[in-house]
DNA sequence: CACTATACATACACAAGGTACGTAAAGGAA
DNA sequence: TTCCTTTACGTACCTTGTGTATGTATAGTG
């Protein structure tokens, strides 16, 4: 087989994330093998050692992109949103809530990811992307600054937790909405 | 190897039970292979097969036990409580707390176990544990009962969040003092 | 005292991850 | 143009780990 230029390997490569994001998130980490996303991808699995250090590091780039989309979705909604803290801290929780929910990030992001590559480090993560995000959001809605911590992971967490539950719902759109409204109930307990 | 009487045989269950507990809470369920909990429990893997299905059964037991400990212990702060339904629902929901950061459940039961047995087959074992006391709780508190599902699945998961973040916090008991202070005013916010 | 079911141990088959190596072309440097 | 080095894979092999089939000795039972 003769080697592709630079941009060929880059379109590659961008193959082989795609196939395994579709993959992991309809069959899960476990269940999909390096054989697998090779074959949907085209290539052999030389291909993704290349590319990749290792199936966990193909996991790790995936959930790494996914992460990006849902923190670039939440800033996109917060700076949309009028210019009050509260509302901002609204818009960006919402926007989370929707972004999320979208079935391909669900199991990637919230069942795998944490046994994955590891608690700790898929939190250091997600601190990068959105946390920081909300934290900073909570201080503007004057969060007493001891407790803006545990707040982040409680608000966090719920969301979360949401997510699935909106996922796995006999009728999402309908939990969707209860969702959003109890979390405006939540916040509207910290922002007051 | 002679044969064992019945007595004897259960006690060599639970040894694989409580070895394969300590390894997957140390290392993590994927880390640990059934040679390494046959090992700690001195036996060889024919009985691990013996006594449970496969290596994801064996964990399914360790979870179910697990959980089983948890829930008892929420309930038994719960009943210990003053007969206000909200201070049932704030004994049970510190309780809930105080028990599930003892590390070796945060684990298994808030990292590994969804990936591992599934998060509708785990969110399922939840339910029939302590999610429905919560529920209970919540409707005795007055909550609106549209919104009870939702409210029972932003709670749990603030909580399991706040336990992990608890459990990687650099100064564990500080960190609970602030979680049970926060967790405090979320559930003022939802009994009020 | 047979006889069956239990409680394991042993041995083997197979899948999957990781590694070592081969190879052919791309992209400069001379 | 001609090297030469690096890139971008493919191929083959090794190792680990799971699952299963089978062996075997004893506990329990009639």
């Amino acid at each position: 087989m003769p080697r592709a230029s630079a941009a060929d390997a880059a379109r590659t490569a961008e193959r082989i994330l795609q196939s395994a994001s579709t993959l992991y998130a309809t069959c899960g980490y476990a269940h999909v093998s390096l054989d697998d996303v090779a074959q949907d991808a085209g290539v052999t699995r030389g291909a993704i050692y290349h590319h990749y250090l290792n199936k966990k590091g193909l996991f790790s780039a995936v959930a790494a992109r996914l992460q990006a989309q849902v923190a670039a979705a939440v800033v996109a909604a917060a700076e949309g949103a009028p210019p009050s803290p509260s509302s901002r801290l609204r818009a960006g929780s919402h926007a989370f809530l929707d972004t999320i929910t979208s079935s391909s990030f669900v199991r990637i992001l919230l069942v795998d990811a944490p046994a994955v590559v590891g608690w700790q480090e898929w939190r250091r993560l997600d601190d990068e992307n959105s946390v920081t995000h909300l934290r900073e959001a909570l201080r503007n809605v004057h969060v007493t600054e001891a407790l803006v911590d545990v707040t982040a992971a409680h608000l966090s967490g719920a969301m979360n937790e949401a997510a699935l539950w909106i996922a796995q719902h006999a009728d999402p759109e309908a939990a969707r909405a209860e969702a959003h409204a109890a979390l405006d109930q939540l916040l509207n307990a910290y922002a007051a």
